[in-house]
DNA sequence: AAGAGGCCCTGATAGC
DNA sequence: TGCTATCAGGGCCTCT
């Protein structure tokens, strides 16, 4: 599910309906993600009142009253989700993807406020939520991340001074959140076929006028997505109404062996596996 | 230093 | 039907 789009889609719900709202009790059911979840951790939360809740690249920003952080990243498969402890229902009002109906099994953290709590569930484990102390650490923790598309530092200038002489694909340097933060495979694909660029070239071969055509594209596409309500694809069951729909602007992810949905372009989409993740790009437009 | 590749983990689906 | 192989929206680590 989660890439910048969808992360700020969540953060968006969450933080209208958990800011200033109080921790009454921490459950965790499952220490084992990416980090480990220290045995201090419902202690530390507890009796903390989440100020708001922000975002940088696809991580999720808790900010508490004690002026610590809760840093939360989802990972390949992790959901929130939002229950009204009145209803003991799905909030259906939110932005929040998936079944009113969760296998519980990988429930593997509880956040419980007086009359709501969210649900952290992911069957691969491959996100966290981790404590951070103060701001210092929290700059220090996501100082190793780019800028995102919509940041100023994010322009001509930068890209091709970072492009300089590098072997690498274009693709594999809009994945490297080192480079530029926030962009996953979904959303890298996109980009790269509306900009009209191989994924397989090489970034040095890369013209001034493509450069800036994928700083602009990557602002357009993601706001788009955001707008959208993000993308929800594969297992997403539907809620009723207010899901992602961006899926359906997808262009060539997904859709391998399609007709190329550019006006009179005669191409099909190719898929190939590029450093270990499946590109999709059309075999004429993008040439 | 840059780049390639492997690994963390579970679940869904494709192919036999 | 039931097995095995492959793949999945991410990121980090190691090796060369």
């Amino acid at each position: 599910m989660p890439e910048l789009p969808e992360v700020e889609v969540v953060r968006k719900s969450l933080h209208e309906k958990i800011k200033q709202k109080k921790i009454k009790k921490v459950i965790v059911r499952n220490r084992n993600l990416r980090i480990k979840i220290p045995l201090d951790f419902e202690s530390f939360l507890r009796d903390q009142k989440v100020i708001k809740i922000d975002r940088f690249s696809k991580y999720l920003i808790f900010h508490l009253s004690n002026n610590s952080y809760c840093l939360i990243h989802l990972g390949m498969s992790g959901t929130i989700h939002l229950i009204d402890l009145n209803k003991q229902n799905h909030l259906t009002n939110t932005s929040f993807y998936h079944s009113p109906i969760l296998p519980p099994k990988h429930n593997h953290i509880e956040i419980i406020f007086e009359k709501s709590k969210i649900i952290y569930n992911d069957p691969r484990r491959f996100g966290f939520f981790q404590i951070i102390k103060n701001l210092s650490l929290l700059k220090k923790r996501l100082n190793h991340l780019g800028p995102e598309p919509f940041q100023s530092k994010f322009n001509l200038e930068y890209v091709l001074s970072f492009f300089r002489g590098k072997e690498k694909n274009i693709k594999n340097y809009l994945l490297d959140q080192n480079f530029v933060s926030g962009i996953g495979n979904i959303y890298a694909n996109e980009i790269l076929f509306l900009s009209k660029i191989n994924p397989n070239t090489k970034v040095y071969l890369l013209k001034k006028k493509d450069c800036e055509k994928i700083i602009n594209i990557s602002k357009k596409v993601l706001t788009n997505a955001i707008k959208k309500g993000g993308s929800s694809i594969k297992n997403f069951k539907n809620l009723s109404g207010k899901n992602g729909s961006f899926q359906k602007n997808f262009k060539v992810y997904e859709r391998k062996g399609l007709n190329c949905k550019r006006f009179k372009c005669e191409g099909v989409i190719q898929k190939k596996v590029i450093s270990n993740r499946s590109t999709f790009f059309c075999n004429i437009c993008q040439k």
